[in-house]
DNA sequence: GTGTGTGAACTTGTTCACAGCG
DNA sequence: CGCTGTGAACAAGTTCACACAC
């Protein structure tokens, strides 16, 4: 399908000036964070080459998949060598969009909130917490990083000042919905909700549900499973973000 | 595939006493958790009676996939009515394995760990944190909803009075290998990994990783197309535990 | 009529196998 | 040689469409 002569869509695939965004196959974009962390040890490592084989091993997926993964992002291997690491990283950072800083509001600054306003995976990866959001009088004005958490009144304020990208949701379902219709007027349109229950969004904007116990009830599935018949190795590797594995690779 | 006369496979399909579990495809296996909360929802809402076409809706799923899914559990929807909201929660129930109780120990009570710790989410879904582990002697002897903050060398002698099934490490990425270790040493085969480090353990333990800023990473991808070309309608749902919507359903 | 359950068509994703480049 | 890039085969997942049960 990815491989006609000419494509049927409108989205022209000349290879433009490097920065042509092709069409990528949502099971290849969840794969692309994890070749790209694999990618940030093995930079650390000193590693300057690393080949499908490897890359696929440490990502727990098939060779043949990686190389189909990155020839999606164009066509830079060497062959007899293996991929740069550091170029290969490079482009992954752009077709992820992560070459270009990303504004984030956490609303609720409870243990969740402060968790992820605090994880140094944010800010390593062009995610900067730029503004907080809470109603409890206790924690406003409270500064977590240098970033002074605020009244939600505030946002519309804040976003004049400072474009917020993206919204993550960390309060209380029972304030969610309210939170998330002030994120929306504040011309935000990426939300990540932590929060369990649904929301309801104008078309356009964004939504990402992330439930922390609907891991865990994935985990019990495969170990009832595991319990009920010894049957490990039928466990495959599933999902995007959190992934299943049995033993090492 | 699903739906031979004769299975092809060694596991009896015969119904046996309502606890036969057959092959489940994973694709269906992260959709589950989807179904059962929304059918809490309406269950607290008083609906009783639900049809495939309703539930597809609120979970941004075909009706055909829903019914497809949920006739892998066996056939209990009623022709012409739909399928009956309590008795559905409770099949999903059994094959997620959420019928008995899963004990936790949490390992690394900051931020993250506390968070966890306190949500409601574990304990609705049977999920009992039973013992938390730290190495911070200001956090030893703390009480968290009843459970006492003790020190990873404990682990071996809390195992032997309350059994643990499984792991969940939100350590930082340095002690993170240290604390796995210990935890499958204590005899744990399921472990969640929210560290950001890749992690062994040995061939029959269920390992899944957690990785926060990947969800970022994966919006930010949807985002940068967004703002490029302007295709929100291309966006699809992705992924298993978070999801991206484009709006409302 | 209404809505399930399911073969069959279709789409998407994965793996194989190998030509061809460095 | 070794390893990429990719058509072609295969497998998995999704949607359609309709028979049939209530």
């Amino acid at each position: 399908m990815p491989s006609l002569p000419l494509p049927p869509d409108h989205e022209s695939d000349t290879p433009g000036p490097g920065t042509s965004l092709r069409r990528i196959p949502e099971a290849t974009v969840v794969r692309l964070p994890v070749y790209q962390r694999i990618l940030e040890e093995l930079g650390r490592s000193g590693t300057t080459t690393v080949s499908s084989e490897r890359l696929g091993a440490s990502a727990h997926v098939n060779a043949a998949q990686v190389r189909k993964d990155l020839s999606l992002l164009g066509s830079f291997g060497t062959r007899g060598s293996g991929y740069d690491v550091t170029y290969l990283a490079d482009q992954i950072d752009h077709h992820l969009g992560l070459d270009r800083e990303w504004t984030v509001v956490i609303a609720g600054i409870g243990n969740l909130g402060r968790a992820l306003a605090r994880s140094q995976g944010f800010a390593a990866r062009n995610f900067a917490v730029a503004a907080m959001i809470d109603t409890d009088p206790a924690i406003i004005g409270e500064r977590i990083d240098g970033v002074e958490v605020r009244h939600p009144d505030d946002l519309a304020a804040i976003t004049e000042s400072t474009p917020l990208s993206i919204g993550v949701i960390t309060t209380p379902a029972s304030v969610a919905q309210r939170v998330t219709d002030l994120m929306v007027g504040a011309g935000i349109r990426s939300l990540l909700n932590f929060a369990p229950c649904r929301l309801e969004v104008p078309s356009g904007t964004l939504l990402r549900y992330v439930d922390l116990s609907m891991e865990l009830q994935v985990m019990s599935f495969y170990q009832a499973r595991h319990l009920h018949d010894g049957n490990v190795a039928a466990m495959p590797v599933i999902g995007s973000v959190g992934r299943t594995f049995d033993g090492v690779g």
